[in-house]
DNA sequence: GTGAAAGCGCTAACAG
DNA sequence: CTGTTAGCGCTTTCAC
């Protein structure tokens, strides 16, 4: 491995001299500057991360912990992160939690034990966990917290209203995700005020965010009369879709289906999925940004900051105008 | 930051002591462990990688560069990287090239400047470029390499064939993938010296893998006259049936279409798409497992090992008997 | 503008 | 079985 003490050598330079041409390179004379990193370049030197961090207290990397990266939503997240974190020059440890609620806190701690900072992407209310992180700032991804970013759910809620209220639909169920949701609570909230403004709105139980809880939904979405469910996401509106479908309906003719989260698979099942969705990617990009601003600004605590990102709603095949 | 000297002095031993209790407990009396263990999880110690690492030589974790994280194939491969680190109590650092080709020779470099050893999840041909690792083990998936892991496309292939020739087809078309795929070049060898044993293969070109791509196949597996298509990832698939359900053609009926992969999309998809996969978490966590084998050997130069984890085949509704 | 030297937190000889 | 000591590669005062 070739180190600062090597490109020193052979610049005829001392090491110190080495180090901050490379990290703070006016400090240095701009000739020796542009010699040393030459021949950094050709010897092929990589700074050791672990050295310079234990040095300057930093480790150089962010953690960022999710309950499923086989599900596209949390790995669009952390695509985002993943570039955001290189934009500004930082690593990424990622951490999978399996969906295991317990070990999460663990797995924060030993994550914040290792990095500058931690983006916490689960959607489980851990606020009595966060001290774990030992310090190092938490920015929790659609979750209550001092420093947070998520979707617009009021937003999307009021975008996917708006777009069955003007196909005509004045019965809507609201097939809901887990209780532990942040999204879901959110969601319900929106739908509640909503109610009276021309739309009456059936807010169903929690329900597995699974293709299975969808079609276990399918029953009461029926009993309830309404000509449309909005879903907690599309795997749900999938089993939805087809539960309804096994009983003789049709989407959208007889039931008109709306889903969130907007995946890449709601243009691919049949009929093509209406979605409010958003960004993904930027959630994890913008989660980036504001740790490396509190990280910035040096101090543990810092001022409150929660970044809302748009909804949007994709019109699919899924919703049409209600019969009759 | 509780350091070592914090629970050594608590503790009224030395550091070294600490150390030994926490890494190598049984050169230490029980009696002094126990109390050490105690008081360190007492104090919320929590050892620094970074500094463990300087001095042993070692980072402690291990580097994964996928082509782009939010497709479900390498999100799989991800979590199962993470699932085998973790089981081994290394990290991981997670880069996504966004299929930027001459970008992953630099990340790759400064990924393995920076961990152990890496885990190259990229389908291209990156052997020229490998010497970038700097000497640190790469682990190569669906690739050619001293080290790697990857599907038995061949046996895929063959329970492919077998399936369809079953169900009495006779003609098949291979909507291939892109040309530097080692995975559809493996596809194609075995296509090819299935020939002859009673079914006739009809190779179609390189095909973008995405619906697009899926999509610009049909004529041409139209024109072919064969009675089922094999494509080449699942999304593929998804697009081919769109593309011959617009031409007035059903599937299965009128064309059997079999996907490759077996993801998520699958079962979810109308119809519900017959799919040649693989355990890909299995594929993630072997080639942690082969990267900490030739770690814990120490040698940078080891043994080739090539990992091949048998294909499996998912029968659904996209295939059936060919009419007439 | 550059060099010498200290030290981040930890492990691994080497003594005792 | 336990303590002392050196030093991993780097950054950062402090002198010059």
């Amino acid at each position: 491995m070739v180190t600062v003490r090597d490109v020193a050598r052979v610049a005829g330079v001392s090491i110190s001299t080495v180090s901050r041409a490379l990290s703070a390179p006016e400090k240095v004379a701009a000739q020796t500057r542009d010699r040393i990193t030459a021949i950094a370049d050709d010897l092929g030197y990589q700074p050791n991360r672990a050295a310079a961090g234990l040095r300057a207290g930093r480790t150089g990397a962010v953690g960022l912990l999710v309950p499923d990266l086989a599900n596209p939503y949390f790995a669009a997240v952390a695509k985002g992160a993943a570039a955001g974190a290189r934009a500004h020059g930082l690593g990424v440890f990622v951490v999978d939690s399996e969906e295991d609620l317990r070990l999460e806190v663990d797995l924060l701690r030993s994550l914040a034990a290792q990095t500058d900072g931690v983006i916490l992407a689960s959607p489980r209310a851990l606020d009595a966990d966060r001290p774990a992180a030992g310090g190092k700032p938490v920015v929790v991804v659609n979750q209550e917290g001092p420093l947070a970013v998520g979707v617009d759910n009021a937003g999307g809620v009021s975008l996917a209203l708006e777009h069955l209220r003007a196909l005509g639909h004045r019965r809507i169920a609201y097939v809901g995700g887990p209780a532990v949701s942040w999204s879901d609570a959110q969601r319900r909230a929106a739908l509640a005020t909503a109610a009276g403004t021309g739309v009456e709105v059936v807010a169903l139980g929690a329900h597995s965010p699974t293709v299975d809880g969808g079609a276990a939904a399918a029953a009461s979405v029926i009993a309830s009369h309404a000509t449309a469910a909005i879903t907690f996401n599309d795997v749900v509106a999938v089993g939805l879709v087809r539960a309804v479908r096994a009983r003789g309906l049709r989407v959208p003719e007889d039931l008109s289906v709306l889903g969130f989260d907007d995946t890449f698979l709601a243009p691919l099942v049949t009929p093509a999925l209406t979605s409010v969705g958003a960004d993904l990617r930027e959630i994890g990009r913008r989660a980036v940004d504001l740790l490396v601003g509190r990280l910035a600004a040096g101090t543990t605590e810092g001022p409150t900051r929660r970044l809302l990102l748009p909804a949007t709603l994709a019109v699919r095949e899924s919703t049409a105008r209600p019969r009759a």
